[in-house]
DNA sequence: GAGGGGTCCGACAACGTTGTCAACCGGTTA
DNA sequence: TAACCGGTTGACAACGTTGTCGGACCCCTC
């Protein structure tokens, strides 16, 4: 900048004033000005600009993994938003390592980012409170935070759509329903497990429930052990995309009904077509940053807890009848 | 740092110097200084510290799309590759729009980034002269820069590829093999019509290669047309993962034989399971970033041209032998 | 011709950090 | 006693930008 200035011969200040659009510079000299900007090439610094302006045009977002459709689909819909408010999107895998997570939201905020989302991964967030203090606004998303945390929170309406899942299926006639999912240590895997408890009422029987990390040995000896029962289950709620995926694997064929919780795509052209219950990832990463957005603008009211519905989408397999 | 430094009695310098872990403070002063960083929840001002170092730690990653799960992938592995060396991630989807690529590497480059993996949208890249001349190493990865600039290239073997999967198609008896793929402006999609086109030799017939976005309705209409030729076509090949399920759907059952250019989960799942030649996103985001870091860590040699090899997978829907 | 108001421009400090260099202190050596 | 040394510590400038303030100049009015 100060090559460029004298280059245009004008003082520093001039060429900030050019380059920042601001008013009360004389057309010809901001022309003098662009011209020389253009022949070196300059770029202005951000990191000077973020130093001494305080301010990094920056959103931070912690996801679980990037490489999970469900996670780089709302990554999508957030950088959007952020791009569309002129900021520029920090971007993290926390591979479900609470460690890991904090670790990312410590760079960030050493980053100074002007705001956080955060899918979180451990339950303990009091490493957090220092940062709001300091008045950076945080949205959790898919996942609340560890108690005694107020803060923004978008989550889809795991309850009720687990509710929904089961319910499809005792319609169809099944009372034996298996439950596959996430270790319960993750808020949605549990959401959803109460959801179908509650759902099923005294139908509930804990030997059909399996909740671990979703490894295809693991799903397919559990199912084994349960189809092994006296009355073995007829159908099977799958607890998250990767569940589903992992199950439909494991029945090898075998014509049990499923339903999974989220969608994937393909999920219309499996024979038969796979019954889910969809969130919308990126709705929710919509939803999320624009409500970080709000509070950026001075939106100071109390926290929002904002609960997305969910749908059931009938495709063939949640619609396989029970045998009598 | 300021305030750090007067509650623990010490000049900044040391403050410093504690927060970097260099040598020469006294156990007892690091250990005061550690304690009024914790009192008072200190954390280093990454822009500041950027500013007067001149290294960012950030390595910038434009990509077509986070949502699609080739370029996740990738992105997930050049991540791992990054944080490995304790750097920070940028990454940014240019939706294929050349002018959205440049301003994403514009404003990496504005942030002073370390280096650039890019996965170009555009054709011109004249652009980046000034950056490369000003010593960021940037390596462009699944597609090649535009014509003119020599910089390190990591692209799967696109050629070979498709030819292994018109010759996978011809040993099965098809002579009238299809090509549904995307804009021939896409480097891969050219590189890989021009292997279909070489394979196929003689038999190639233009009225049965399309190359256009990949809308349901355009692949419909377009396998309808070549349908309805005399020698209609008894195998198709798909140009990218986005365009098989699009086939996919397409072909609605009918019989056809299929084979499409990368994998995709659940590919083994359909039925038939869908053959495919695999690329490895994961390998080319690792080997992109490491010869990245290669580079910053000042290797300067001339620039390389790496190919990825990639496999056929037989599965099934590439194994349909043609009717007589 | 003096005063007032507007437009355009520049000098200077400050943002929070780190590299450079010099100062200090206790003990050892010549 | 003076010179010297290694281990600690601090003062200061600099990184590149922007906010504040004041000065120079022009045009207009009385």
């Amino acid at each position: 900048m100060k090559d460029v200035a004298s280059a245009a011969g004008v003082a520093l200040k001039t060429v900030s004033r050019v380059v920042n659009g601001e008013p009360g510079v004389h057309p010809a000299t901001a022309e003098r000005v662009r011209a020389a900007i253009h022949r070196l090439g300059y770029s202005r610094n951000e990191s000077a600009r973020m130093l001494r302006r305080g301010r990094t045009a920056t959103i931070g977002l912690v996801i679980e993994d990037v490489a999970d459709p469900f996670y780089s689909g709302l990554s999508r819909a957030v950088e959007e938003v952020v791009i569309d408010h002129g900021c520029l999107l920090l971007s993290g895998s926390s591979g479900e390592q609470p460690g890991r997570e904090r670790e990312l939201v410590e760079t960030f905020c050493a980053r100074r980012v002007d705001g956080l989302i955060v899918v979180p991964a451990g339950e303990d967030h009091t490493y957090l409170r220092s940062e709001l203090e300091a008045g950076t606004p945080v949205v959790f998303a898919d996942r609340p935070p560890g108690a005694g945390l107020d803060v923004d929170t978008v989550l889809a309406d795991n309850v009720s759509g687990a509710g929904q899942a089961v319910r499809h299926l005792l319609g169809h006639g099944h009372s034996r329903i298996a439950f596959l999912g996430d270790d319960p240590a993750i808020f949605t895997a549990a959401q959803r497990l109460q959801g179908y408890r509650a759902a099923l009422g005294g139908l509930y029987d804990e030997r059909l429930v399996s909740m671990r990390p979703p490894s295809l040995e693991a799903v397919r000896a559990d199912l084994a052990g349960m189809l092994a029962l006296d009355e073995p289950p007829t159908a099977v709620f799958a607890g998250n995309g990767r569940y589903t995926v992992t199950v439909l694997r494991a029945l090898a064929g075998r014509r049990l009904a499923l339903v999974g919780f989220d969608d994937f795509e393909l999920a219309d052209l499996l024979q038969p077509g796979v019954t889910v219950v969809a969130q919308d990832p990126s709705w929710m990463g919509r939803v999320a940053a624009e409500l970080l957005f709000r509070r950026l603008r001075g939106d100071v009211g109390p926290s929002e807890h904002i609960e997305l519905p969910v749908r059931l989408i009938p495709r063939g397999s949640g619609e396989i009848a029970a045998h009598p």
